[in-house]
RNA sequence: GGUUCCGUAGCUCAGUUGGAUAGAGCAACAGCCUUCUAAGCUGUGGGUCGAGCGUUCGAGUCGCUCCGGAAUCACCA
């Protein structure tokens, strides 16, 4: 439709004025709810062509066009700005074209399709995942398939970050406070279990460096030299020289974390293509950076550590092998991206984590880069803002982190509770009635995660429960499922719908902007992906929901007795549906057929 | 201190490559179920867009300065 109206603008420039207008001249937008029209030419840059005032240049252009484009039927000129209408027939015509697209808004990969690598999760295999993590998983998923829908070919993958001395403080805290206990013999999940243990190990260190620090250490002194820290240390050592007892425990206790893990990330919904470990990658990263060492680009100091001197692009000397041979952060991330690029060849890859590591990500990219490796111009760190509490950030010390499957239980729980209190769900059975109020709950945390700029920091009170009503997933899934019903009700009692254009049906206002919305969709998919933002998908399917419902409160559309403009509302919602399910998909929220 | 990000209604957030009188939801108040699902719809009140200066026909949006908040600058991850 914009393209249309691009050629015909131009047209009227060049036949006008016989000059060629750019695509920056050529500003058109939405028209403003409170003025009469659907697309706005903005003619202040186009006075400079046309040597008329703006007025007068917006008045000629919309005589041209509505003299010459059949589909534009009227204009009005206010200030500046050209408003053009597009006549209804148009719009029906619209309806028709997108109503028998099968797949409508979302891409094939075509032969130019980009490969691309999102990493998103990234846990750390010593504590259960948190709502941080469920900001990280729902953001990576959503991106993932947001990527897919326009026409990217995506690797979903996962970096688990299972080695190093936070590991260890769990092993060593098992292994001297455990008596043998397993998360079968506590009935627990195993990634709480374990992470019960990493913070027991916090509890007892804190104990020793109490009576260090009486004695007059410094705090960080007491820390280093208390026995807890020496031992995690030396365990730490017997890991990399691959003790097998060592190596057996570590197996063991992670073994249980990754089916808590699971069950984590199948409640949330949210899988992958390639899990990646650290410790295999960083292995890897070893080799790399001796090989790169060799060639000159790095500078290994006199107390055998390895760094790299990122001075002359403004930051600093980066370490990126201890002096004692082992690896870093840093090390482990520089042999994953090169054993995922061997695996894919990517395009682009994506990190989905936090703002937090910016600075990590910058120095990631550049390192590679010294190192030879172009295809580090590909990575980009999809940086999000943190879960804030409203005192601040969630402390683990103070007890303020909400766990994330806690956080699942409670939404579902809160659907559940909501959805007897309205009445719904009479005639189903227990399992169905669960299943739908778990996605109405997930639905409900999910959309409230995702409809924020993740860029931003967001607030999330505990106290307050997530809502269910007004600009929330709930109202999207129940906007679906009421057309759901709608069309189920057609289908019963046996009302069918044309899929073809009827010319004499004239839609109204209501129509006219719910068309005008479903016709962004395919465009906005491709934004939202070069965005990189979920939070346009969702921001659009809470405006394309609430005109929706405006349409369906003002209008009957079963109890409509022209036939043709019944099967045009049939259309017309069965197609919303469609989009919004579309959409939600995006989100990773599912769409109950009914609630 | 250096770098990066954020600051919009009481609260949580939108606001397109700079466009018209800055929008939603929640909370408060007032209405709408005989009719396809009221988790809905309609209305009322609520703003120095952190402050100032600049760029321009036009600034919440761009630039500079300042104020406030966050992150980061580890032989942690």
């Amino acid at each position: 439709m914009e393209k249309l109206l691009r050629k015909g603008i131009r047209e009227a420039v060049r036949s006008l004025y016989g000059a060629d207008a750019g695509d920056d001249l050529l500003q058109i937008q939405k028209t403003r709810r409170e003025f009469e029209g659907d697309f706005t030419l903005v003619v202040f840059p186009l006075s400079k062509i046309s040597h008329h005032s703006p007025e007068q240049t917006a008045n000629e252009i919309g005589e041209y066009l509505t003299q010459r484009i059949d589909a534009i039927s009227g204009f009005n000129v206010i200030k500046g700005f050209l408003n053009l209408t597009i006549s209804p027939s148009e719009w029906t015509t619209r309806l028709d074209g997108m109503h028998a697209v099968s797949n409508y808004g979302f891409f094939e990969p075509g032969p130019g399709a980009e490969t691309v690598v999102i990493e998103y999760s990234s846990p750390n295999t010593n504590k259960p995942l948190h709502l941080g993590h469920i900001r990280n998983n729902l953001l990576g998923y959503s991106l993932s398939r947001i990527c897919a829908a326009a026409g990217n070919n995506v690797i979903r993958t996962n970096i688990v970050n299972d080695r190093g001395i936070h590991i260890c403080k769990s092993m060593l805290a098992w292994q001297q406070y455990g008596n043998g206990r397993t998360p079968d013999s506590e009935g627990m999940k195993g990634d709480h279990f374990v992470g019960d243990y990493y913070v027991l190990f916090e509890k007892k260190l804190r104990e020793q460096i109490e009576p260090l620090v009486a004695a007059g250490s410094t705090p960080e002194e007491a820390r280093e030299n208390a026995p807890l820290m020496q031992e995690a240390r030396s365990l730490l050592l017997k890991w990399e020289a691959g003790d097998p007892e060592t190596v057996n425990l570590w197996q063991m206790m992670n073994s249980w974390v990754y089916k808590g893990f699971d069950v984590t990330y199948r409640a949330l919904g949210v899988e992958f293509d390639k899990i990646y470990y650290e410790s295999d990658t960083y292995k890897v990263g070893k080799e790399i950076v001796l090989h790169s060492l060799e060639e000159g680009h790095l500078i290994r100091r006199e107390d055998g550590s390895v760094w790299i001197d990122l001075t002359a692009d403004k930051l600093d000397q980066k370490l990126l092998l201890r002096s004692d041979g082992t690896a870093v952060y840093m090390t482990q991330d520089l042999g994953t991206a090169v054993i995922r690029y061997n695996d894919y060849h990517f395009d682009r890859h994506i990190y989905v984590v936090g703002n937090e590591q910016n600075y990590h990500f910058q120095v990631l990219a550049l390192t590679l880069l010294r190192m030879g490796y172009e295809w580090a111009k590909g990575l980009h760190h999809f940086s999000y803002g943190m879960v804030e509490l409203p005192e601040g950030k969630m402390k683990s010390r103070e007890g303020t982190v909400v766990d994330a499957d806690d956080l699942v239980t409670e939404m579902i729980a809160t659907a559940t509770a909501m959805s007897q209190e309205l009445g719904k769900l009479g005639g189903y059975s227990d399992i169905e009635k669960n299943n739908i109020c778990r996605q109405i709950g997930l639905g409900a945390l999910k959309y409230f995660i995702l409809k924020v700029d993740p860029k931003k920091n967001m607030t999330f009170n505990p106290k307050e429960s997530i809502d269910f009503n007004g600009n929330t997933g709930p109202f999207i899934q129940y906007t679906y499922a009421r057309i759901r019903s709608v069309l189920k009700k057609a289908e019963d009692t046996g009302v069918t719908f044309s899929s073809r254009k009827d010319d004499n049906v004239i839609p109204n206002q209501k129509e006219i902007s719910v068309i005008k919305l479903l016709n962004d969709f395919p465009g906005l998919v491709r934004e939202a992906a070069a965005e990189l933002s979920p939070a346009l998908i969702a921001n659009y399917c809470y405006e394309l929901a609430r005109e929706f419902n405006q349409f369906y409160h003002d209008y009957s559309i079963l109890g409509e007795e022209d036939g043709n403009l019944r099967s045009f509302r049939l259309r017309l919602s069965e197609l919303t549906g469609r989009v919004l399910g579309k959409a939600l998909f995006l989100l990773g929220i599912e769409a109950p057929e009914r609630m």
